[in-house]
DNA sequence: AGTAAATACCCCATTTTGGGTGAGGCGAAT
DNA sequence: ATTCGCCTCACCCAAAATGGGGTATTTACT
């Protein structure tokens, strides 16, 4: 069986970029894709990701290409640390998963872009592409997830002036100033809230709001 | 001086895309371009959104490409408007602001894409394509915003339990229940909440909410 | 040794919240 | 024409939550 070698040469020339991946065959597919190509080169290839924080200083690359699911410290954690390390350097997540919570954790931690692996050859390549041009690669589906993540849910039972209240509650605003915003009386905000939690049926602020974020109504 | 046809007939083959755009020249190019290419054709070109949304149900078509500066009904409100009449049919936003505020906007009322009319001819086909592969086009600057609009600061002056407390404070949760999840005393959380008021030089829940959300804190 | 963080407790006064009930005006739909 | 939903406002009550003022202990890291 062979070894796969961790410290590849750094003989090639173009963009150096470090790769996280716990299996050595895509890790060794990924390492001869990019090698190829004209622009970027794989400067290391680690296949976990406390090896990888541990040299980030020596390494001195500036793009990682990171797994999600790794022995010991999962991918969103490296994120975390990487990022705290060097905010410079930009992580794009490579994974088979296209789990919602996986990509905006990722995405929270400061991820820029999210492939999958199942991403055509050419396709990696253009990625590298559009980070350096300051762009955040991502896959058909996770572009659609990322963005169907902003759109309101409009099978609201709630009225507009409702949602208005609501989302004022949501920001943290108490009956009397989201009164006096919307410019009526605390009782008429008393009102409001009393429908809402009706028609939501819940029987405080933090269920409305929970309920209405997780059904995207606010 | 050329009157522009606002009506062209639909003798072409390829889905069917709807433009509102109120600029003759652009209207006129991008029907042209779009007519080119072999899968799609422009059914109808308005030059404001009122005529679009009044013609949606004789059009039948489910892909708009929509300007955000309009006279009269902007797009952002136009997008809205198109998805209460038919939640189906996707609008790609075309417009030359890379405004934040626009792009959020447009994206909450339901965009199914973004693109800047300084797009190369042939990256605006290929968005067609990706819209219907279930994707979500967007130039390479949208990109970059809308996966930025997910990362926290880390510059935050809050320690991990306090931002963990300001994270359950901001999704509606009182004192109590916070110490409850948290297995401590609510005058624990009471202690966390004064020195997040005074780190964050605010001096109410709603103002602390805000400044944290406001700078990616939380 | 010094600092920051997390934990917990005390006091106080005020505000907020949830629930109940009722009611007037207004516009849209049947 | 009448009903219905929506927005508005009012008054009752009692419990809970909040903001501000303290103080103090333990742990952990430098």
């Amino acid at each position: 069986m062979n070894k796969v070698n961790l410290n590849l040469p750094a003989g090639k020339a173009g963009k150096r970029i470090v790769l996280v991946e716990d299996d050595p065959i895509i890790r060794e597919a990924f390492t001869a894709l990019i090698n190829q190509s004209a622009d970027y080169s794989v400067e290391k290839a680690y296949s976990n990701a406390e090896e990888a924080i541990k040299n980030i200083s020596n390494d001195n690359s500036d793009i990682y290409l990171m797994d999600i699911e790794l022995p010991g410290m999962n991918g969103i954690e490296a994120i975390s640390k990487i990022k705290v390390i060097n905010p410079k350097i930009r992580v794009v997540v490579v994974t088979v998963y296209e789990n919602d919570d996986l990509v905006f954790k990722a995405l929270c931690e400061g991820a820029s872009g999210y492939l999958t692996k199942n991403i055509p050859p050419q396709k990696l390549i253009d990625s590298l592409k559009e980070l350096e041009g300051g762009g955040a690669p991502m896959t058909t589906n996770i572009a659609r997830m990322v963005v169907s993540s902003f759109h309101r849910n409009r099978q609201s039972p709630l009225s507009a002036r409702e949602l208005e209240v609501l989302e004022l509650l949501a920001s943290g605003k108490s009956y009397s100033s989201i009164a006096d915003q919307l410019f009526v009386d605390k009782e008429t905000i008393r009102s409001h809230i009393k429908n809402i939690y009706l028609k939501l049926e819940v029987h405080s602020k933090a269920e409305a709001i929970e309920k209405a974020r997780k059904n995207k109504f606010i």
